[in-house]
DNA sequence: CTGTTAGCGCGTTCAG
DNA sequence: CTGAACGCGCTAACAG
């Protein structure tokens, strides 16, 4: 059916060690009988089958990529620098790698499943984006896992997740993570310092790392401020967290959770980019105006951020960096940090969805 | 180093067929002997490895997907609902499969690039989404590599892209078209019932057929309402058309381009959303409200569409619907339609960035 | 129902 | 510098 090396090899005239050696380019072979075999592969249109090359080679062009999901801006702007840093482009000395993605929906299952499945081709690299989810069991799971597949020679990285330390010492797991708390802190900070005092804050699920760090962030600011938990105004910012989902229907539901618990909420920082469009829509229905009646702060500064209505204050991370990296990471081209773990800043956007609360009654 | 089946088949007690019949299913075992095997599985942590297994029995788990960019969410929603379909979820009879995301850049060299390292990894499945690049000699070569794969089972399948006639009668490759004629052509349609005369079109890259086609729809509803080429308002249209890509900064660009061009322009059509938002931030730095001063429109309708400021009028595509089809196709879940060619249709989405014109002088 | 025997297509010793 | 031989880990056909 499909031409093969032993093909190639008979139409040169040589034998097919001879064309593998020409194909690979490791070993020395005549400049004459390279350039015939060379020809015969062009007459035969050969191309290699990489999964008997994987086999006997022990190697893999496969590097699997867990996201929750790669429509969402979030994931999809790590996958494609990440893409675009492992693939063909980037054509290195090692040779472009496969990206395999993989859409948990966030689901512990999910990922193990995947895990699993990207274990079976013996994958190259694996990188898990996106916060994890908070649960022992899981993470232990997880972690078992990874440290399999660390010693089995995969590189695994972490993007975007927090560190994960694995069983023995098997092969290191590095990790790429954002600062989060950071960047939540002082955006809790810029709505204090423009006169806020009741903030409403939609965040995420519960149990999920990132939700956990960008609370504690806003929450460092509170207690900075003199608002934490025991006073009137800091028990009453505790009031004034709603959790949800990562999606802009999130952000409206808890928006109207918001107002009926307080109709006197002044600004509202959301769990991300997409959560505070949900936020803006919300406020716009129950005639807010946006900073007028409520300032509105969104995280990640995706794309569409700019363009929204009003352009959205928010927190950037670098993604398509923080992505790249981890392509660069996973494919042994940069050597990882010591400890393993660099972490991202973030940067506070400061844009027109923010202004100082209006002194009505 | 790891464990294999034989490793098992040892531990078991049993042939390593044997071992392998357990697993796959296929065949009878005796309930007994399938305890002792499942049990050693277990003890030993085995997993298979995918590449000899797909060396020896001719299958691959993986399905190649070709975007322009995942990070924009055009391809990413086709993707992740691509991905979603054959992925573990749909677990369907066939076993789900790896989903490879190749970012092309919209690049033809780097499309076949990825082609053939899909056909290395004896892909069982190629989709190819998106405008594809509407020149002969490139054309060929694509039709040319798919034929190949078609040919050697590998199921291919276009998103999003004008059908292709391979060859010879290789495999069919079966084709999800979106409607963009018939989509731009109502979208114009809207404007022109509005009021709008002086319509300026920042459309996408010239050779693309996207561009091609949302263009003829656009021309097709200028004709229809007697502003064909040859009338005084149709080569003034004709003034108003530029290309640019399919980003934001092409479309701000563009736009103050098309004001020079005529200040009089009273509604822009964009490429397509992305492009539109630019083109809105133009307009709002020259002082133009929306729609108040110029209508604009985008197309795809993507998700911060609703959101942007003013909420966009667009054509709305089903893309997830457009990826699971997809999916399905590919994975031969789904029957192609006769002819190989079903049409995903259109809809105009009429908001807030689109009225009448303003009569001023 | 189960074990034995061949390959799948290629990389890699080891001789020559 | 080149060829012959072996094995990667698994499935499939053929006996039993």
């Amino acid at each position: 059916m499909a031409v093969t090396l032993a093909d190639v090899a008979a139409r040169a005239g040589v034998s097919s060690a001879t064309v593998s050696r020409v194909l690979n380019g490791n070993y020395p072979v005549a400049g004459n009988t390279r350039e015939r075999v060379k020809r015969a592969v062009e007459e035969l249109d050969y191309v290699v089958n990489g999964q008997a090359r994987a086999l006997a080679a022990a190697t893999s062009d496969l590097v699997g990529v867990l996201v929750n999901d790669v429509a969402d801006p979030f994931f999809g702007l790590i996958a494609s620098a990440l893409q675009a840093e492992i693939g063909a482009g980037g054509a290195g000395p090692v040779g472009g790698k496969l990206a395999v993605v993989c859409n948990t929906g966030g689901s512990p299952e999910a990922e193990l499943t995947y895990l699993t499945l990207l274990e079976r081709q013996r994958a190259a690299g694996v990188v898990l984006t996106g916060g994890a989810v908070e649960d022992d069991t899981h993470t232990a799971a997880v972690a078992a896992r990874l440290a399999r597949l660390a010693t089995s020679g995969t590189h695994v990285v972490l993007c975007g997740r927090p560190p994960l330390t694995l069983p023995d010492d098997s092969g290191q797991v590095t990790t790429v993570a954002f600062d989060n708390r950071g960047g939540a802190r002082r955006l809790t900070e810029h709505l204090l310092s423009l006169g806020h005092r009741r903030i409403g804050c939609v965040t995420g699920p519960v149990e999920r790392s990132t939700t956990r760090h960008r609370l504690e962030g806003h929450r460092a600011a509170l207690e900075a401020h003199g608002m934490g938990p025991g006073t009137g105004e800091g028990d009453n910012a505790l009031r004034l967290t709603v959790h949800g989902g990562y999606d802009r229907a999130s952000g409206y539901d808890a928006t109207l959770e918001l107002l009926r618990r307080d109709p006197g909420v002044t600004a509202i920082v959301a769990a991300n980019d997409t959560v505070a469009l949900g936020v803006c829509a919300a406020l716009r229905d129950q005639g807010r105006s946006i900073p007028g009646d409520v300032s509105v702060a969104g995280f990640d500064d995706l794309p569409f951020s700019v363009d929204a209505a009003p352009a959205l204050t928010t927190v950037r991370i670098p993604l398509q960096e923080a992505g790249a990296r981890a392509g660069r990471l996973v494919m042994g081209r940069q050597a990882p940090p010591p400890g393993g773990l660099s972490t991202i800043p973030t940067e506070l956007m400061v844009r027109a969805s923010t202004a100082p609360p209006s002194n009505r009654p």
